[in-house]
DNA sequence: GCGCAATGTTTACAGGCGTAGTCGTATTGA
DNA sequence: TCAATACGACTACGCCTGTAAACATTGCGC
């Protein structure tokens, strides 16, 4: 049977990723203002601007809601690190040729690499030659 | 004497970066028209987009230009390194905190290593450690 | 000399984003 | 039962982005 959805996730904008760390960050769905007092710390945002954001979130698919008596609760739809993933291989195809190893050379270039970056690297390394 | 320009550089949108990437790639300053050539082949662009980014380009002090009778030559006015370091420092801080490691790792999950990525990687490390 | 082609400048406009206020309703404390 | 509150939905609005057309100028071929 065909799937319907072809379901190309939306693009996540960039405050709207803010609120999903939170979501992430929560090991149980939050409600908004939750999600509020996670993230209006740092950005500084009123509560109606993390609902809009939540809104959007859910109508690009990126968090679910479960309604809980009056309310909402919020979690994410999309794994974080489905998301990390795809962000960071859209990064190496636009500026690298899609090649990750002039990426690593910029990065060291720019003394972005610390020690536990390199020795962690190194290990991984290892482990992917096996 | 103090330097009055504080100069944070403007962000450069993707089509703008596109365009960038034109100029990178020439050797030598280009007219709007020649830009055009090398970009309106993949994104398909009519030659007044073209001219929209190069003025908004040089109005962030992304490209430079230089008259040339009645027309400009443009030539990129940051160099690549800079905006592709800046790129990469964004991304590894937003999503991993600073740390390239992580991203390191989730290249290597998503399989977006090639056997050639780890070579040069490792030949970069064994460099780095010197 | 004059109209055409080339070229930069100005203007346009829809859609996304950041930020938030208002509205309608449901809940709850007095 | 009634007012205050909590909450999601709807509305707002200015800026940035993508995409491009209209306009103004100017040099060139005839």
């Amino acid at each position: 049977m065909p799937k319907s959805e072809s379901e190309q996730p939306e693009r996540i904008s960039e405050a709207e990723h803010a609120v999903m760390e939170a979501l992430w960050s929560a090991d149980a769905p939050l409600t908004a203002a939750e999600v509020c007092e996670k993230v209006c710390a740092t950005r500084d945002w009123s509560l109606a601007t993390v609902k809009t954001l939540l809104s959007r979130l859910v109508a690009k698919r990126a968090a679910a809601t479960r309604p809980d008596g009056r309310r909402f609760l919020y979690s994410p739809a999309i794994a974080r690190a489905a998301y990390v993933g795809g962000e960071s291989k859209r990064l190496v195809d636009r500026l690298f040729g899609g090649r990750a190893a002039p990426l690593f050379a910029q990065l060291a270039e720019q003394e972005a690499l610390t020690e536990d970056d390199l020795a962690e690297i190194e290990r991984l390394l290892k482990e992917l030659k096996s």
